[in-house]
DNA sequence: CTGAAAGCGCTAACAC
DNA sequence: GTGTTAGCGCTTTCAG
């Protein structure tokens, strides 16, 4: 399948040589490799064929010299493996194939102060037509960073954490994420939910809880005092063992999975019963949520489409700089009900569930 | 701290601007940015001076074009957001920033008969100097993919899933990490240990199986059949109903954390105590293994540096092309013990263990 | 519909 | 130590 490189003298051959062959100009050959019209078929086919017997490949170096654009995104990562993160980036990769454009990951070095600004100057460094933040957080200074590029921005599912031109944001998901869990609880007649949330420098956190927020308000609840942790089933735990303290939390809606399973650790060990005592929602839907005990409860994030819509939405940004820009398609959320939720103690009427573990599959 | 895109005029400047505002030839521009020697320290300053206040920034196309080298390296991903996976990634882009090279990342496409080999094609394609195979499997054809290009290639954790000339592969690693476990187990007197293996396309699950039945012989120990998953809690689980049946099986190591988490499901489900009946051992210590019930003991790899050591010995095959490769430096691998672990039920002597949460912290 | 000429911004040899 | 001269392999004008 491999392409040899190099013909048959150890240079890689150019378009002027698939010209030759194919007896027509190097414009020509140019023409076809970029699907440009007012091509005949005829010479097309030769060309292509042309190129087939000496193994031509396109010089991607010389095209961006020649046109300015490198038919690259940039994407700026966390440098984390934590599920979410994780997964969006190979729903960007996996999205990316379909636009004709390459994938260039930076991630943000951790501890250093330039933060998401060096990542994408070093991605501007590189000469990408479009840069992707795909888990937006605060500097460290607290002061929205300039930055200031000719090239158009896809923030996902944020608004934007600096000052930018031709910046295409993606999403109220987070808020539907938390109020998918929020209101489950409440359907189950939990007076109120309490809120175990991330990392506040990350907006995907802050949006999580303004969702939960809302969702209270909206149902007339009290708001109970959040908590909040660091993404780690540690931090989870930490809460956990705060929360068990307090008899009248009947429901929590931790921030994430990681979290969640920590927080029922804790839980479980203060002697509490999850769901009798206590109902606990997660979310992401990590590989092993269904297999912890009790299996999670938990919102899953449409990374896929949020991924598709989102670079779709870019790369037009890149290709009609001054056309509008396509509206954004928020993507449904799901709702997993496992057995980490339950009614709450006082008024349960509905037997205890079983824990039998759900089908699923994927990996 | 980001740089201005352009200048006054909108153009971005070039380096013969700079050589022009520095009064000095454009080749020593080049010099300077190049590191080069031979420049005196009082031209340098001048040219880094001008090329500040100019906001000067290197065209890598037009490099790459007149070096015929990218500095980049292309890295071909299976695309799943699988923990060990995404970590190896994470810790490559870390590594890869203190070689002056930048990553391209492309997944396999799945179900794609291509495979890597479509992957390193379209890589090749982009020009990268270097490749890095992260989870080298097999294709379906089963056949060697006969894999010709003039760039190194850097395959971890495993032999090459291919001929190719100049490959440098790393790694006993997923073997030691076998042993670690199935030491562990035998240390703590189970008379053998039986294996949840992971998909055997992958080289990391058939060399963690190597692992584990080379440790079982060196110990003279009897070997179970294997059982094989698919790295997912829920073959996972399905591994575990089979096991449960089996009163035999006191101690398994399954091949990753995912897997060892839907097993111990299954056991619990079953009615079997864990460790107190039967022990189990995984391997990632993904971020949830610490609170799980019960914290699952397990072994943990050591991808940091492991992508360091590779990424420094693909580079060092890339810039000396025709020097002796670097040796390979395996780091060490790590046991965590926690209390999914015990003594067999027959020899029991020490207490059953409690099962506080040790002290973890880290994401 | 097709072709000819003119660079894109840099590095590689060579001179000085 | 430093400068000069040629290209690298494409895409862009602009003619036909």
């Amino acid at each position: 399948m491999a392409r040899q490189a190099g013909g048959s003298t150890g240079t890689a051959p150019r378009s002027i040589d698939v010209a030759r062959l194919a007896g027509v100009s190097q414009k020509t050959v140019s023409r076809v490799m970029n699907g440009e019209q007012y091509v005949s078929g005829d010479l097309r086919r030769r060309v292509l064929e042309a190129a087939e017997t000496l193994g031509y490949r396109l010089n991607h170096a010389a095209r961006a010299l020649a046109s300015g654009r490198t038919r690259s995104i940039g994407v700026v990562t966390l440098g984390t493996a934590l599920y979410g993160p994780a997964s969006l980036l190979m729903g960007l990769e996996r999205a990316v194939r379909d636009t004709g454009y390459t994938l260039r990951v930076v991630n943000t070095v951790e501890g250093d102060s330039t933060g998401i600004a060096g990542a994408v100057d070093s991605l501007l460094d590189q000469g990408v037509d479009g840069i992707v933040i795909s888990e937006p957080i605060d500097e460290e200074g607290g002061d929205d960073v300039a930055i200031r590029a000719d090239v158009p921005f896809l923030v996902l599912g944020a608004p934007p954490p600096f000052t930018a031109q031709r910046v295409v944001t993606s999403g109220l998901v987070a808020h539907q994420l938390a109020q998918a869990a929020t209101e489950h609880l409440l359907d189950l007649g939990h007076s109120t939910v309490h809120h175990l949330a991330g990392p506040q420098r990350w907006y995907a956190a802050r949006d999580r809880m303004e969702g939960w927020r809302a969702t209270l308000a909206a149902h007339g609840r009290g708001e109970p005092p959040v908590i909040v942790g660091d993404w780690s089933a540690a931090s989870g735990y930490r809460a956990g063992r705060e929360l068990a303290e307090n008899r009248d939390v009947t429901a929590v809606f931790a921030a994430n999975d990681d979290m969640a399973i920590g927080l029922i650790r804790a839980l479980l060990e203060a002697g509490l019963r999850v769901p009798d005592d206590v109902s606990v929602v997660g979310l992401d839907d990590i590989p092993v949520a269904a297999y912890v005990t009790p299996p999670l409860t938990t919102v899953r994030q449409p990374f896929d489409a949020m991924a598709r819509d989102g670079l779709k939405r870019l790369v037009h940004a890149i290709e009609n700089p001054e056309s509008d820009p396509i509206p954004v398609d928020d993507p449904p959320v799901s709702l997993v009900v496992r057995s980490s939720t339950a009614p709450p103690p006082d008024r349960k009427t509905a037997p205890t569930r079983t824990t039998t573990v759900p089908r699923r599959t994927s990996v």
